[in-house]
RNA sequence: GGCAGCGUAGCUCAGUUGGUUAGAGCACCGGCUUCAUAAGCCGGGUGUCGCCGGUUCAAGUCCGGCCGCUGCUACCA
């Protein structure tokens, strides 16, 4: 196979919001990018992932609002969170920049002279609904009131969800803004646009003809978007606004959308900044035109317009390279259904973290990638029966049934005959590389697979442990089994490195060195030294799934219903507000004996209801363990879905006399967090492995 | 409401431009093996290819209709 020349590969995923943590549909992505990105490396290519954190827009400036700090404070800690989470899947950027960055702005401004002088910007007034008292224009979203058809009551600004009327939020019956309560005015202000009908010939001929896109994605957006003339982009917002002030237009942002993939420039020109490299080479045309690089953008299926037309367009105008290839990727369902709060199947990548393997979902979601823009499920029941069989049964199995008997004499010193598995594997390469290249990492991983089977039954046909136990005159033929084996193990780790890199590592640490080059598939090691052989992946045990199902149920529903969620600990600890403790000041010190006499208990909620009748309570059924259970009216009600809170843990405060309340007798209280001022009651969970009945000491 | 996609074995999916008796893995059953992280190997049922109609010598595949599911969208592209 003549070694492919090396190609200049420039490689993003699209930017993360800052508005919220990374989950395990956001991973489809990233581990997707990075599995390529790998494989390249692999192949001996100049491949850069690049990805920043997309930081402007309203939905940050509310969050930030609600926090009570800055934006660039909470763009910061979500910052610390983003890169802590891909780090623990070893997604590995060559940079992570942020659109709130110099270079963005500056490149920002670049894109936009060139829309100016190409004549393609616009300007008109648009009516919107403001919000006096938040001092923001408000999406349709942000607007609920009553229905103007059938009077349907708490319907959002745009239709309704009981009888189906559309309208607009200016038609809705007494309207609220759901940010601060307050009736919204309507107002007009001026927006900037761009006229890329200007650009219509152009996205014609790019989205059919340039290969960049997949036919199917074409004829979308020949029959949706280029079929009729383009509709202006509306391409900036008026103040307040968290993001880039338009230079020539004051009181003017960019749009979140304007700005976000114009990071994918600013990361490229920091990452050149820091490797003594130009940018102009990677995407000026003029520059890059006698070895143009690559430019694959890895994305979701929900933004392509904005990088099959509006992002060209830019391009276009500003001179700049087009995208080779925009490969477009479908959602992650879990279990066959959207991922779910109350099912606890809405996975952050933290909490898959604190219980899983890194390395099982990353190779359970290479055998689900066909390069399609089809959704993908992650069956956890067969998520679990996928890495045991293939990584642990077959591959990892492979090197712990042979590496022992090589331990002392290392790998035979000249290649055994083994019926020619090695080299019909080998042969399969071109294949399996050609499907990692078309990104069906789902093909890639059956042939994969397919391979590990036939050196399983080469062990099986060869019982090396019969040789082992024949004695000394055996020793030779048990050597080359062993190394037959290996070889073929260390073979199926170099095809899985871009999928399974420190699998890769331990392999090489096993026998041969680090693994570094697709080649290290085509010929077999010989008399290399064998390390001392050590677990290198473990079995995913059903318990670890439901601990993590647990913990996922236990922290959405310690999100307050409704609104954003907002978790506390995202930051680094001194970045927290002062506020709530000042709000309420610490109580007079007090002993240790006061404090033992309150007993608090690990306690699990039985049962949860609404009492209709008051206006804060939840009537609980709260057990201690055995056949000890108590009912305790809390104070959630409006905060805590009462279906969800059911079994998961709390702390009660358990020999607190008893009250009769208007609805029932009260025995003991449930321990929860609020005030400053602040809306939300937050109870507290133990840790996993905490079991009811425990006092807290 | 607008738009798109999907529907193949119990589960997750392959099925290339229409072409023999429709495939894989898991699960399940039987047997073998015991070196290995209760791992491995061999054999075996696995099926109205959502429903109805059409084109064709031939339809899982193409066309039309229907049903079901899913996703996106709803500061409009």
């Amino acid at each position: 196979m003549p070694a492919p020349r090396a190609r200049r590969i420039l490689v993003t995923s699209a930017l993360p919001y800052a508005n919220g943590h990374i989950h395990l549909g956001h991973l489809v992505e990233y581990i997707q990018t990075d599995i390529f990105v790998r494989f390249q490396k692999l192949r001996g290519h100049r491949a850069v992932y690049l990805c920043a954190d997309d930081t402007h827009g309203t939905a940050i400036m509310i969050r930030a609002r609600a926090e009570g700090r800055s934006e660039r404070e909470l763009v910061a800690s979500m910052r610390e969170a983003h890169l802590a989470d891909f780090a623990g899947f070893e997604v590995e950027f060559d940079h992570y920049g942020s659109t709130d960055s110099d270079a963005n702005r500056r490149l920002c401004g670049e894109v936009w002279r060139a829309l100016r002088a190409r004549g393609l910007v616009t300007s008109r007034d648009v009516r919107q609904l403001f919000d006096p008292v938040a001092g923001v224009f408000l999406a349709d979203r942000f607007v609920r009131g009553g229905c103007p058809k059938c009077g349907a009551s708490d319907q959002y600004g745009d239709s309704c969800e009981r009888c189906g009327a559309t309208y607009g939020p200016a038609d809705l019956v007494d309207p609220r803004s759901t940010l601060s309560g307050a009736t919204p005015e309507v107002r007009s202000a001026e927006h900037l646009f761009v006229t890329i009908e200007a650009l219509h010939d152009f996205l014609d001929h790019w989205t059919r003809e340039a290969g960049a896109l997949d036919p199917r994605v074409a004829n979308y957006l020949a029959g949706h978007f280029l079929g009729e003339p383009l509709r202006d982009w509306d391409v900036s917002r008026p103040a307040p606004y968290f993001g880039f002030e338009i230079p020539d237009a004051p009181g003017h942002y960019w749009y979140v959308w304007f700005d976000a993939p114009v990071g994918y420039l600013a990361a490229t020109d920091e990452w050149c900044a820091q490797h003594g490299e130009s940018f102009d080479t990677w995407w000026r045309r003029a520059a890059a035109a006698d070895a143009p690089a690559e430019i694959h953008h890895f994305i979701g299926k929900d933004i392509t317009y904005f990088h099959t037309l509006f992002w060209p367009a830019m391009l276009e105008a500003a001179g700049l390279a087009l995208p080779t290839k925009v490969r477009i990727h479908g959602f992650l369902t879990v279990d066959g259904q959207k991922m779910s709060k109350s099912r606890g199947t809405f996975l952050l990548a933290r909490t898959y973290l604190d219980h899983l393997d890194p390395a099982a979902l990353r190779y359970y979601y290479a055998s689900k990638l066909s390069g399609g823009i089809d959704d993908i499920d992650l069956n956890l029941e067969e998520f679990a029966a996928k890495v045991n069989a293939d990584l642990v049964g077959k591959v990892v199995n492979l090197a712990s049934r042979t590496a022992r008997w090589l331990e002392h004499t290392g790998l035979a010193a000249d290649y055994p005959d083994d019926g020619g598995l090695f080299a019909r594997a080998a042969g399969e390469g071109a294949e399996i590389a050609a499907a990692y290249e078309a990104c069906d990492f789902a093909r890639a991983m059956r042939t994969i697979m397919l391979a590990a089977d036939r050196a399983n039954a080469y062990v099986d046909a060869e019982q090396p442990w019969r040789l082992a136990k024949a004695g000394t005159g055996s020793a030779a033929r048990l050597r080359d089994v062993a190394t037959v084996a290996l070889n073929l193990f260390r073979q199926l780790a170099v095809y899985l490195a871009p999928v399974l890199p420190r699998l890769a590592a331990q392999a090489g640490e096993l026998v041969g060195g680090p693994i570094a080059s697709w080649e290290e598939s085509q010929a077999p090691l010989v008399g290399a030294a064998v390390g001392p052989f050590v677990p290198l992946m473990q079995r995913v045990e059903p318990k670890q799934i439901e601990a993590m199902l647990a913990a996922s149920r236990e922290s959405a529903a310690a999100t307050p219903s409704g609104g954003t969620a907002v978790e506390a600990d995202i930051g680094p600890p001194n970045t927290d507000s002062g506020a709530p403790l000042a709000a309420e000041p610490l109580a007079p010190t007090c002993t240790i004996d006061d404090f033992s006499r309150v007993d608090l208990r690990v306690a699990r909620i039985l049962s949860a209801e609404e009492v209709p009748e008051a206006r804060k309570l939840l009537k609980l059924t709260v057990g201690l363990g055995g056949d000890s259970t108590r009912t305790v009216f809390a104070g959630i009600k409006g905060f805590h879905d009462p279906a969800a809170l059911v079994g998961r843990l709390v702390v009660v405060v358990a020999n607190l006399a008893p009250r009769q309340m208007k609805f029932g007798l009260s025995e003991g209280m449930v321990v929860a967090a609020s005030g400053a001022g602040a809306e939300g009651v937050y109870l507290l969970s133990p840790d996993a492995g905490a079991l009811p009945g425990m006092r807290l000491h």
